[in-house]
DNA sequence: CCTGTGACCGGTA
DNA sequence: ATACCGGCCACAG
């Protein structure tokens, strides 16, 4: 497969989010080896294809919040996703806390 | 080359 | 707690 060291390194760190944890795209990048390339994380998520099989929906921004707007189509996806991994946010907000993946 | 665009982040007020 | 700001970096025009 023809892909850069970068975005490889990227997704291979993407794909060892455990089930019912969460990371941020920050920690991604620095996971990876890449820190500072947190928005670059974002756009390696956007262009997944869609029979990926990347762990896209446990990413989420160093607020705690999904990076989607609330009224938007995946913002709704990605909460029902989450759901099914037993994390529920809390006014809106996930607890690094608690779901954390790096404490 | 230069410019604008993001599923971003941390510091400051 | 919220709001703003500058920095961040690959990528498409």
């Amino acid at each position: 497969v023809i892909t850069s060291e970068l975005k490889d390194s990227i997704l291979q760190t993407l794909a060892s989010i455990p089930c019912g944890k969460v990371a941020t795209y920050g920690q991604i990048a620095k996971l990876s080896g890449n820190p500072g390339y947190s928005r670059y994380v974002g756009t390696v998520l956007k262009d997944l294809p869609l029979d990926s099989t990347i762990p896209w929906h446990r990413v989420i921004n160093s607020r705690g919040c999904i990076s989607f707007a609330k009224d938007s189509d995946g913002y709704q996806r990605q909460l029902s996703l989450l759901a099914k991994e037993g994390i529920t946010p809390e006014k809106g907000r996930i607890s690094l806390k608690t779901y954390g993946w790096i404490l």
